[in-house]
DNA sequence: CGTATGCTCAAACGATCGTTTGAACGCCTC
DNA sequence: GAGGCGTTCAAACGATCGTTTGAGCATACG
């Protein structure tokens, strides 16, 4: 039971954990509640409905996540000298941050929890809020693989995604030995990560 | 209300249908049944309790799919003249059959949320029953790919894997043009997977 | 014909769900 | 000190959940 920070903090907190845990119908608001050391009813009355605050889990985390993606990708973008392994970098290393931050990694899996969900709201949502970046990437990629169709570049990205997400929430096998660090351990799984999807996008 | 085929095949087929589209917790029995035109207690009568439900949903499409993964891996495995795009091949292309069966495609959803869920009781119910599988793969990449160190080729493995259930569960961009047969379209779907596949797993 | 057997049915069980309510609390301002 | 305001609280709301029950039905076998 948490007792550090606001209401509404701990909240986010409990619900985070217990989201990635159980899945967004499977954690009931007493379990979370509970967790978060508040009353039932604060959920109701600080986020109106569950549904909101599923959407206020996403937000808090995903504003920073793709701030700091359009920030690495700025730097790079449009640039004469930029390699295909520079925008995966920008694209891949934010997010493998934040999946090391404090309970970041449990935020990977609520993610892609949300993409197995396939629910339409969820879906709408995360378009309309986050398209934008996906846009920007796709464009980035367009530019460095111009033999590339629409179409075979679509795929690839898509692919890409796929390995990635898979990765990042913790489907894998691979765990950190004990006598690597941690952030050895980020560097090692970036550029395996990095290495893998260059190799796809520029495949025949 | 599908009315064809015995009870326990009626329930069984709502069920794959459900569970993909709402989640294991988010489609209810009552729903269920009433899909299939069958009574509520039929579930409990067949098949115990609704988690055995969902364990003979698996059953069915992966007992097939690793028999199909399994005979196409024995043609190739331990030849001389053996490409890497032969085993992926035999990987890639009896999963995405299965994805454009009837109802198949519905069971890689169900299979994508089943990854995503974590449960503990369901992953050992497919390692166990499974796991065989993927082993026998393993084998085969490692002999195909020897300067790859162990690691390096489970983390590969892990990422290939990634981008075969994201793109096979729905969640591409990615959909079939109307001027182009469900056949043809299948067997681009594999020729993108293989190509990207294999030029990841041979990477630098 | 009588009676097992396999299956289906409507009904109900207790448990848990998300949400709402109205009283009580702490704290600031006047 | 009185009153307003944001917040927290225990309690209850109706709905829905997975599961169980016991009667009723059909078919098969002696």
């Amino acid at each position: 039971m948490n007792r550090t920070g606001s209401t509404k903090e701990r909240i986010l907190g409990a619900a985070e954990t217990l989201f990635a845990q159980r899945g967004f119908d499977g954690a009931s608001l007493r379990q979370l509640t509970s967790a978060a050391g508040v009353n039932l009813a604060a959920v109701n009355y600080h986020f109106g409905s569950k549904e909101k605050l599923v959407e206020q889990v996403f937000r808090r985390r995903l504003d920073a996540l793709n701030a700091q993606r359009l920030a690495a990708l700025a730097k790079v973008a449009d640039q004469p000298g930029t390699r295909l392994e520079d925008v995966l970098d920008a694209f891949i290393r934010p997010a493998l941050e934040l999946s090391h931050d404090d309970g970041g990694s449990l935020f990977m899996r609520v993610l892609a929890r949300a993409f197995a969900e396939h629910d339409d709201g969820l879906r709408r949502f995360l378009s309309e809020n986050y398209g934008h970046v996906m846009r920007q990437f796709t464009a980035e990629f367009a530019r460095l693989l111009p033999r590339l169709s629409k179409e075979e570049l679509y795929w690839r990205i898509d692919l890409v995604t796929g390995a990635l997400t898979h990765a990042m929430s913790g489907f894998g096998m691979i765990q950190r030995k004990s006598d690597v660090s941690e952030r050895a351990h980020r560097e090692q799984t970036v550029q395996h990560l990095v290495r893998f999807a260059a190799a796809g996008l520029n495949a025949s």
